[in-house]
DNA sequence: CTGAATGCAAAACCTTTGCACCTGA
DNA sequence: TCAGGTGCAAAGGTTTTGCATTCAG
């Protein structure tokens, strides 16, 4: 599964981008970010990379409206959209098993994973 | 907020094409479906008939992976998406209250929907 | 060296839109 | 009649890809 891999300066300023941020960019975003640093990337080159740490499992991909977003927290958890402000919230909620309702077993389903968005305002939005 | 509509054939094929439907198509397989019946409609009235129905609240919007799928149940439920044939299921809850967990309220969010995906394989594809 | 990675631009994909023509009420 | 709807094709936004070149190991 481990292909020949090659630390390049690109890949590491993409990854330097995402890791630590709260809220989880697209592309064009991570793309505008990488550019303060390597100002000749190209935005192929940030799609690629961000394909790699995807199949590395650092980054899980959310399709949120038209775009993917990209969330280093590969975690099961699940995210909060405000509807103002389009900022995406993580949420980590303690019993995830009741996420899993016995019932979908029961018809024959097996459920590997799930995702959970929600929907509303956020603090700052509220008001 | 009600607009003046016209009953267009169009319209009514597309509706049509949907309403019965298990499984939730996209766009483009609505289209396909409708051109048996009006060879010469085209993909751009198949959207804006679309757009009526959602903005009608007769259909809702379920965006996974790169395009939008319409689901005719408006109602709040949930879907289980087939990893290998890719089909969307309705998956309907009990007790939805659980998933307003108190917890974000306590946070400062206003949830005023969710919207949960569970993956996995159908009877079908588990064999 | 050598093949993986890059930059660039073109293409692909899905969806929206402008516009002239058509049609339902 | 006449504003809303349609067909067509072009444009828009996002993501992928082909190819010549560069570069990490």
């Amino acid at each position: 599964m481990d292909k020949k891999r090659r630390n390049t300066k690109q890949l590491e300023v993409v990854w330097d981008a995402i890791k630590n941020e709260a809220s989880h960019h697209t592309a064009d975003q991570i793309y505008d970010k990488v550019r303060r640093e390597l100002p000749h990337i190209s935005l192929g080159t940030v799609y690629r990379n961000l394909q790699k740490l995807v199949s590395d499992g650092k980054l899980q991909v959310l399709t949120l409206g038209r775009s993917q977003h990209f969330d280093p927290l590969v975690a099961q958890h699940q995210h909060f959209i405000c509807e103002q402000c389009h900022q995406v919230y993580d949420v980590l909620l303690d019993s995830d098993e009741r996420f899993f309702p016995a019932k979908l077993r029961h018809e024959g389903f097996t459920v590997t994973s799930h995702r959970t968005a929600f929907y509303g305002r956020c603090k700052r939005c509220a008001e």
